[in-house]
DNA sequence: CTATGTACCATGTGAATAAGTGGTACATAG
DNA sequence: CTATGTACCACTTATTCACATGGTACATAG
């Protein structure tokens, strides 16, 4: 498995590191059960951080590409070669563009929509004022 | 009509205005048809920029609380009363707070939920790269 | 000429956020 | 002791945005 990242490119580095393991597993140059690099290994053949090696790897996990089984390591999801079709950031993006689309055709103002948003995401879900 | 504007208020001024304004509709003190005093006259009296009484305006027009005449001013809505009652921004926050919610339970991390958010506000829901 | 709403231009301020870096520490198990 | 994943802490950098301000200008109609 040869993974390149571009510190040039404007997609972030984990997202970066994300793409090329799915990629991996999609094209079957790693199979379901394949052990992975450790998090301090990748990042250090890849000349990244540990975090941003650990964001992708806990990204991955929770989409079912790979599996960690703590002190034993890393390897890829059972399930992994049915998962990666399945995007999960592009799922959300339906969700939400037929919300926003619903409110702009209220009338709603794209700073009105943000604001809401910011407060929903705040947990701020203020009523008055 | 008396509106008092609380600058220190962490509220707008621009939604303190609004808030008023559909206030003294709902309790009667205006009635539908009654003219309004015009942005610069009222940006004066109550010592507000006109840009900041203009927005409240124009959103209370979109709402149907007040419609203006152009040249001739500006007017309470003939069903003011009827759409104080009906507040876009509530709607537009359950309906966001719904699809967020949903999102969540999916996986999805907030920090996720607002990127997907930021990129369809941007008009760019990127699929590859 | 005056007043209406409206449309541009621009600026400043403050807050929130993403991304990444860095360090320390933990329990686990060989 | 070593290596695993993981969990905290704090920090910098850059971007985006809401809000408010200011000025200029326009067509309209009295």
């Amino acid at each position: 498995m040869q993974i390149m990242i571009d510190i040039d490119a404007e997609e972030p580095l984990f997202a970066q590191l994300m793409a090329e393991i799915k990629l991996a597993v999609s094209t079957g140059t790693i199979s379901p059960g394949d052990s992975l690099p450790s998090i301090r290994q990748l990042a250090n053949d890849l000349n990244l951080n540990n975090k941003t090696v650990a964001k992708a790897y806990q990204l991955l996990e929770r989409d079912k590409i790979i599996a960690t089984k703590g002190y034993r390591g890393t390897f890829v999801h059972p399930e992994a070669k049915e998962n990666v079709d399945f995007d999960l950031n592009a799922w959300v993006s339906n969700q939400l563009d037929q919300t926003i689309q619903a409110c702009r055709n209220q009338g709603a103002t794209d700073s009105e929509i943000r604001i809401a948003f910011t407060n929903i995401m705040q947990n701020k879900i203020r009523g008055g004022h």
